[in-house]
DNA sequence: CTATTTTTTTAGATTTGTCTAAACATATAG
DNA sequence: CTATATGTTTAGACAAATCTAAAAAAATAG
């Protein structure tokens, strides 16, 4: 069994690796953490000797199948909850992640199964990201940053990349929710800002806005 | 705020207040915290720079106002999740005690009010205990001890005051679930073991579980 | 290929909650 | 009222997770 630290760091190297063929760096994983790199190399070390992850110095580190298995689990726990607190408990998107980030620490797995099967088995959460089954089984769903899409193409919101309330508020702001349908108009040429319809309504948002937003073409 | 394992000292220190008047002593809570004397003077120091306990050496502690209410929002958690478990997630009442002792712990004070109006305001938990209301207020429901009955005497099962998953699942056994209406038949003189009717059966509980469980006449 | 910068690790200290062993205070028995 | 037993506190140590400062390795620039 691992410490509600420990499973914090295994989340975050799995989170890393997933926009990332190779290994993890110290400095990388400090950041998320918000702690300094030499409380990452300690921690590193332990779960290295716990076989959770593959660590060389100097080299950074990658997930064990053991380790994996461990992150995706509390990932799993973080998303089931996620959709209980939007669905079950009226809150909105943008409220439920740091509350979530506690309850994915409780350790009942007999808890976990049940909520999935009273929230009908869940196939994602409420910012679209898909959620493992029991097994650690999941679909990853094939989609584009809107920022890579071009004038003229069309195009459903299936998720974001970017959890933060303030962004997640900016969007709930300007109708661009999961399952919108939206239509790129034009992509300005100077700073990259799209310009498209959703629901008849003309709207901009800027590169780094698109970056988050991802589609299902 | 307080750190996890000054909340369970807080609600421990708590629960030995509701069968005692005096002051709390350390080796009660040491039992209770399943620790050693010398770990609960340094967390009862701690406390009371904090203002939430009274201690003078050697004299046992008692709660502030602050550490009680602190107390009690502890247990309003601890019972509303158990109410959530049973209503919601279907598990029994001998199950959820040390689910609900992980999750009383997660700090959210939203998520509490939002928990509390899906559950629709309950006033008791699933072993007949109290739940306070947002501002720490409950009824204290007028109980006798099961083994305080004579022959003869009427009654309804109100609640318990042992959690333990086995005296629970032995409860549910012998059919003495909250709501049951009982008569006693008799008083056994040498053990003081107890006769009594549920349901038209005839059933027959030792002392030590009649003291435990709570009757309305 | 050497010099500099960046990144990572080590060494040693700190905080929180715990422990054991010993000292101290209070309660109880004769 | 002294002796003993019980209960509590202190002193000093430890493990977990963190930190700062300094050393070491790797990457980059000229």
């Amino acid at each position: 069994m691992q410490s509600f630290t420990e499973e914090n760091y295994l989340k975050i190297i799995y989170h890393l690796s997933q926009n990332n063929e190779e290994a993890i760096q110290t400095n990388a994983i400090a950041e998320k953490m918000q702690t300094k790199a030499a409380s990452v190399t300690d921690m590193i070390k332990k779960l290295a000797e716990k076989q959770l992850i593959n660590y060389k110095k100097y080299q950074g580190v990658t997930l064990t199948p053991a380790g994996k298995s461990a992150a995706i689990n509390i990932v799993r726990k973080h998303r089931l909850w996620e959709v209980f607190l939007v669905e079950k408990l009226n809150f909105k998107w943008d409220e439920v992640h740091d509350i979530a980030e506690d309850l994915e620490h409780i350790k009942s797995t007999e808890l976990i199964e049940r909520l999935d099967e009273f929230l009908a088995f869940p196939k994602s959460d409420p910012h679209g990201d898909p959620i493992p089954d029991k097994n650690g089984q999941f679909d990853t769903i094939p989609f584009t940053k809107l920022s890579k899409l071009k004038s003229g193409e069309k195009g459903l919101i299936m998720g974001v990349s970017e959890h933060s309330s303030a962004f997640l508020k900016h969007l709930e702001k300007l109708g661009l929710t999961l399952g919108k349908k939206i239509t790129i108009t034009e992509i300005n040429d100077f700073d990259s800002s799209v310009e498209l319809m959703v629901e008849q309504k003309r709207i901009s948002v800027s590169r780094e806005v698109a970056k988050h937003i991802l589609i299902k073409l």
